[in-house]
DNA sequence: GCTTGACCTGTAGTGCACTCCAGGTAGCAG
DNA sequence: CTGCTACCTGGAGTGCACTACAGGTCAAGC
């Protein structure tokens, strides 16, 4: 697993920008899906390309694609995503995009919480079945 | 919390059971959505039915569903979720539903970590516009 | 000059997890 | 008896996020 933080890719990236091919290797996100969020309007422009036109990414893109992840990771919806893309266009919308961003916290931190409370749950049966296997406890073992 | 191996759903389930609208209500799963799980083999045994055919969900039903929610809602598939409760349904297979818990135990720890950074990036995205709102800061100012 | 590989576009297909629908039954209120 | 509501089945449809494919271009290496 390719360990995306955010603004920094952890890789020098040349400064007539990098292929697709070694976009998706960077970010960990696949050619296709590269092509489909951009398509979707995902990014911030249209990735700019070569004489052969073929698309170009520069560290800038890169580190827009690990916010794209980071974004998609944290369970919003690319109908979402499209709609901070587009504030972040316009300029003077820093507020907007400040209140997005807080939104979103907001649902990631109880989605955390819910997520920790479940991994107690499985500390619990697992804890559970390890009472079952060492002293065979019949009315302890849960289904 | 009086039973460790059956989660509680915080409400007193009499002992004819409750229809499907009642267990929807209860496990907040949606009565489509609890005949799905049926269909797909997620439940134990097929859900009892009263004299007229509809299904009357027990206190256990309801705590197998929580369950059911919890690997959900931590990213098992139903494929896997099918195995947990095939598995569940010999006896004497208890090693291995201690083995498949502990290797989705993992995942999920996993899984709450990346989340734990993408927070911290949300986080700093934030700070960076409320810099960038009060001292307005032309250079700091995130996309 | 020919092949290979990486890229391009536009469109179609996939997998998953539901969700909806048509057409029907059972029990209860008025 | 008549609605009304909640439930039933089997099967079709939906929404999302990709993912694959057909048919083509282009640059580099043999």
């Amino acid at each position: 697993m390719t360990d995306v933080a955010l603004p920094e890719i952890g890789a020098d990236v040349p400064p007539e920008g990098v292929s697709i091919g070694e976009a998706a290797r960077l970010t960990g996100v696949g050619i296709e899906a590269l092509r489909y969020y951009e398509r979707e309007g995902l990014m911030l422009d249209p990735t700019p390309r070569d004489e052969g036109g073929r698309r170009r990414y520069h560290e800038r893109d890169l580190a827009w694609i690990a916010g794209l992840v980071m974004l998609r990771e944290t369970g919003m919806a690319i109908a979402d995503i499209r709609v901070i893309a587009d504030v972040s266009r316009r300029p003077g919308t820093e507020g907007e995009r400040l209140h997005l961003f807080e939104q979103h916290r907001m649902r990631v931190v109880e989605q955390l919480e819910r997520t920790r409370r479940h991994l107690a749950a499985i500390d619990a049966k697992i804890a559970a079945y390890r009472r079952a296997a060492t002293h065979s406890d019949p009315e302890g073992t849960p289904r």
